[in-house]
DNA sequence: CTGGCTGCAAAGTTTTTGCAAAGTC
DNA sequence: GACTTTGCAAAAACTTTGCAGCCAG
């Protein structure tokens, strides 16, 4: 696997603690954490972290391909190291985010651009619902 | 077609010109506004319309299933009048948000039912792309 | 060194809240 | 008349910005 290091330098950002220590945060959760969330995991180990600092790292790396901006409802954003585009579950009781891959969409992808003439880049599904172990939890209780 | 106020009724809301006059608004537009520009629309015929009213009236709406809260990836939120889950469109270029809508999807809840233990109730498909009025006006440019 | 990066605090956006006055039924 | 709803202003939640000092290359 390649450093997290040469990543960033391959595109160009100077290699600082403060963004290896987001960008191995996010390739190694799967949480799809906020920014707020990964400022608060960061700060034991780093204590200079600044909120501001993770923003604008964010903010880099989303410009760059390095990670993707995902909004399910939430107040905030979440953020996800996996930058293809794929789609997410939300279970609605325990908030829990997941990823999914689907091949379904390319067909849709094919659809929309002969019905409508609109040209799919990109698509964000959020499948929205109760996951397992929530419908196990609510017939127990 | 059924009087927004006998709706409201029937929802259990007092009949006030506020609401009326924001659900009005969101089901005779296809441009999916958002709470500012809601309020920016009936200031004029409404001159005591607050935007906080705005707000607490989108809020309880979209609890009572009458409209549909969309959140594209911009600031701030966007609103439908269109309840039914379906996709969307938005053009990367001119910002456009359209409506869509795909039989397909009924196929991947099942799936995700039976590959993930993940009852979907309600999914939220955003397309991002290039409509074809843009495309057709960066070919002549 | 030098330009980009960080951290702080302050400001910006969008949304929510508390409460007195007004309106609905 | 009882009880919601409104509108204002203040606050909250999230994100961005400005800038002085710091650090990677």
């Amino acid at each position: 696997m390649k450093e997290t290091a040469q990543i960033l330098r391959e595109k160009g950002l100077k290699v600082t603690p403060q963004r290896i220590a987001v960008y191995n945060m996010l390739l190694n959760s799967t949480e799809h954490p906020n920014a707020e969330t990964i400022y608060r995991a960061l700060e034991p180990t780093n204590p200079t972290m600044s909120l501001a600092t993770v923003y604008k790292t964010l903010d880099y790396f989303k410009q760059l391909g390095l990670v993707q901006e995902l909004n399910v409802g939430e107040g905030s954003s979440r953020y996800d190291a996996v930058v293809k585009c794929h789609p997410h579950t939300v279970c609605m009781q325990c908030g829990k985010v997941q990823d999914l891959f689907l091949d379904e969409l390319t067909e849709i992808h094919k659809k929309v651009k002969e019905e409508l003439d609109f040209q799919v880049n990109c698509e964000q599904l959020i499948l929205y619902g109760i996951c397992g172990d929530c419908r196990k939890n609510k017939i127990e209780a």
